[in-house]
DNA sequence: GTCTATAACTAGATAGAC
DNA sequence: GTCTATCTAGTTATAGAC
């Protein structure tokens, strides 16, 4: 499985990427911190691009490949219409559960992955879109099911609202310590918080539909047992 | 109200920081895009780092006020005990709102200050937050009579996917065109994404307390009239 | 206020010895 | 595979003429 030195300089590369962003990480600053030589990251990478690439590519794959364990894992169970808290447990549990996991990167990658969302480098976005299509394909016809009566447009759009809440609170900001005026520990408790903004994404996914024309009431989030589907 | 030259260059430096980034956004370019001299920059803000600073002061204060200005005639109308739909309205409309507002910088600054969320730099995210401190303090005690039986640390929690989502839904990612694969001109009508957002928030606001051990139903969201408040 | 010229530095990438 | 030395090009910032 690759050198060693290749993965000193992934995780040197990680950690400074978090902290610093890319274009302010220079390939001196991570091989020193590696303690390894300046060439060595064109030799092992081809260049800084490709060295980025790979730290994501790195911790993207496996996380992607159990949000679909466990969406398999649902729809063998629910024979094929799982259930909406289910889904969004599905989806969110794998990233959030990263940080934790602190032999293999742990919360570093999780700031680094949840501001990768909104880094501007046309490059990246594609090349991490890339990473991500086949989960978000098979999660959206998977939502489809579980909310069959919300429009498309309106579900495309919720969807996007989970990704992007997810991904902000995986980025960590200051903006939080602003708002709760809590310590880090509690933000990097990955239980609660996953609570937390499940039960917050659930609502969100079930509510009315919005319109000007006070539209109708489209589902209250039921709290015993599982979500279903829209109830009117 | 300022040089002429000042407002030019702060155009420029808007227009590229939103598309490149702050790091990848050179001075040179600013200043050639502006149609004025290189050195132009560091005697009219000093740095580019007061450069940055300035960008984000000239729309955000006027932004903020607004918001503030929204809440007060809330508290106005309502006695004190302004309802939560009301309160997320005037909170999230000024800031999507200035996506239309082409004359004045329009999207290009909401992508912009939507990425400023999550940007790594140290002094940015002091200068920014300093920006918002009044408005997040005034909201937060809003929130908390309009949401009175919500403990407060859950209520910090939602305040903050509040502000998360509203950031991401600013950044305008590349990420939504894959999950959405929608046309650029859906995701820049303020006034549909400003429903659906508040509509999803609400919701979400409201929704039943998480807990392991399946806690109580704190709230469904009604539709008719506005939500004041948690029901059980 | 605006310009030119340049100082002082840092970046990514590579050639070639070992 | 690892190292040194270096190339080329980019950066912010400033001194001083106009």
């Amino acid at each position: 499985m690759g050198s060693d030195t290749k993965n000193i300089i992934l995780d040197a590369a990680e950690a400074l990427f978090a902290g610093e962003g890319f274009a302010n990480t220079s390939l001196r600053a991570i091989t020193a911190a590696a303690g390894a030589n300046l060439a060595s990251v064109n030799y092992h990478f081809g260049s800084k691009d490709a060295l980025i690439e790979a730290v994501f590519a790195r911790r993207l794959r496996p996380m992607n490949r159990e949000r679909i364990r466990r969406l398999e894992a649902l729809e063998d169970e629910y024979g094929g219409a799982a259930p909406l808290d289910g889904l969004i447990e599905a989806f969110v549990g794998p990233a959030l559960e990263l940080s934790r996991d602190t032999e293999r990167g742990g919360a570093r990658f999780v700031r680094l992955l949840g501001r990768s969302y909104t880094e501007p480098s046309p490059s990246l976005q594609a090349r991490v879109r890339g990473m991500h299509e086949e989960v978000i394909g098979r999660f959206k016809s998977a939502f489809g099911r579980a909310l069959p009566e919300l429009p498309s447009d309106e579900l495309y759009w919720r969807l996007h609202f989970m990704v992007g809440l997810l991904a902000y609170c995986m980025a960590g900001t200051d903006m939080m310590r602003l708002i709760a005026s809590c310590r880090l520990a509690d933000s990097l408790d990955a239980d609660v918080l996953k609570e937390r903004l499940v039960s917050f994404l659930v609502a969100g996914m079930c509510a009315p539909l919005p319109g000007p024309l006070e539209g109708p009431v489209i589902a209250g989030p039921a709290r015993e047992g599982r979500h279903n589907g829209l109830t009117t």
